[in-house]
DNA sequence: GTGGTCTAGACCACG
DNA sequence: GTGGTCTAGACCACC
């Protein structure tokens, strides 16, 4: 679960809202299954815990974890992977147009998306 | 030019830059043509001057406009295509960083981006 | 007796409490009956016997409920409409406070609880 | 605007947002408004800024509210009254249930309906 | 000046 | 131990 990305302009906790959305829609974590605990997490992502808090409270806010008075906080929503991936679908659609409209030619864009991958694979 | 969208997550000046930019590679702006002024781009747009002064910096900085002493701003005889090319490249890579982080597999993203590609060869 | 609700925004002592003092206000509990064990209920409920301990003290603290050494706890010869009632009064003052301070009139706050009444009377 | 109740149950950023709802309901903020920075209303109320702009935020996040980049805070929605309304339907009828179900006579339900709204009709 | 994010640390009720 | 709330103070980008 330790991914925080200090370059990554999205701000912690949105990247930690983005990885537990993962880890769902990728079974890592199933419904009904406990959170890892807000100091914990906090802990482990060695971020403070309002900031993990935040995560959550959004998460609950959209329905996808259900924190349990005072005992904890668990998955509820499973069906989040569409999401993911029609997010992801809509912004690169959005790229290619924007960039193909400004001229740039196919196969560069092609290019672009390998280099890109590439770079990533090496982590 | 009137196109500032106060709703947009970019920053105003960050608007107009993209916005010249783009009106320089799909050739509306010419090379050598004259800028407006920034104290009447600022009034066009409804935007604060010194937001305007900045966007024009940054253009010039990126040699894509030049200002001439006491005659005006001009678009330079340069080509745009390598901003927009490093830009282009700058997009991919953060969008690549962020579903990889989020956990979709390489091939998975390989996939959206050939998508995205053949709709728009479709043009 | 088993009707704790996790998602209760209640505490789980005070759902306790609640239950109790339905239970006798609806006569399934009478006067001098034996109550279980804190022990047994907590295992009852499923719940922290600390829980159920608070919420007999609270109980007996309002003189609903009486602990004799060694022999148990036992419903008190104690009318408890009048907990209930000084309940309700609280209740529907926060209610009428909050929804005044927010700027509902009088006339329909009687509008809404007239409404309130007859749909009740009909059960 | 200044009216933070220290005994009031309710946190202070939830106090924050029932005023605005009110105000809104009540005409007093009208749609496009703008509203007091968080800044100046922590410290008019006397308040950290932090908790002020969770109330703004959430407030935003139900639409009531739309802060616009680095401009400010302002009035969106002003269709609010329905929504109070309603809410205070269901909570009325939650609590004339209650404790209808627990014997409460229909007539004394009534009677403390009526104290409660003479009492706040004294402010 | 504006809002956005984050930290460190505190106190609380509850279990 | 859990989450919820709050404070004080910091830094940032933007206008």
């Amino acid at each position: 679960m330790a991914k925080i990305d200090s370059r990554d302009k999205r701000p912690i906790y949105q990247q930690i809202i983005d990885r537990v959305i993962l880890l769902i829609s990728t079974g890592v974590l199933t419904a009904g299954e406990k959170m890892p605990s807000i100091r914990n997490l906090a802990q482990e992502l060695g971020v403070n815990a309002n900031t993990v808090a935040r995560a959550y409270a959004e998460l609950e806010h959209k329905g996808i974890i259900e924190t349990v008075a005072k005992s904890g906080t668990f998955v509820k929503d499973t069906n989040v992977s569409q999401e993911v991936y029609s997010n992801a679908k809509q912004e690169i659609r959005e790229f290619v147009n924007k960039y193909a409209q400004m001229g740039i030619a196919r196969q560069e864009l092609e290019a672009l998306m390998q280099e890109a991958l590439e770079n990533v694979a090496n982590n």
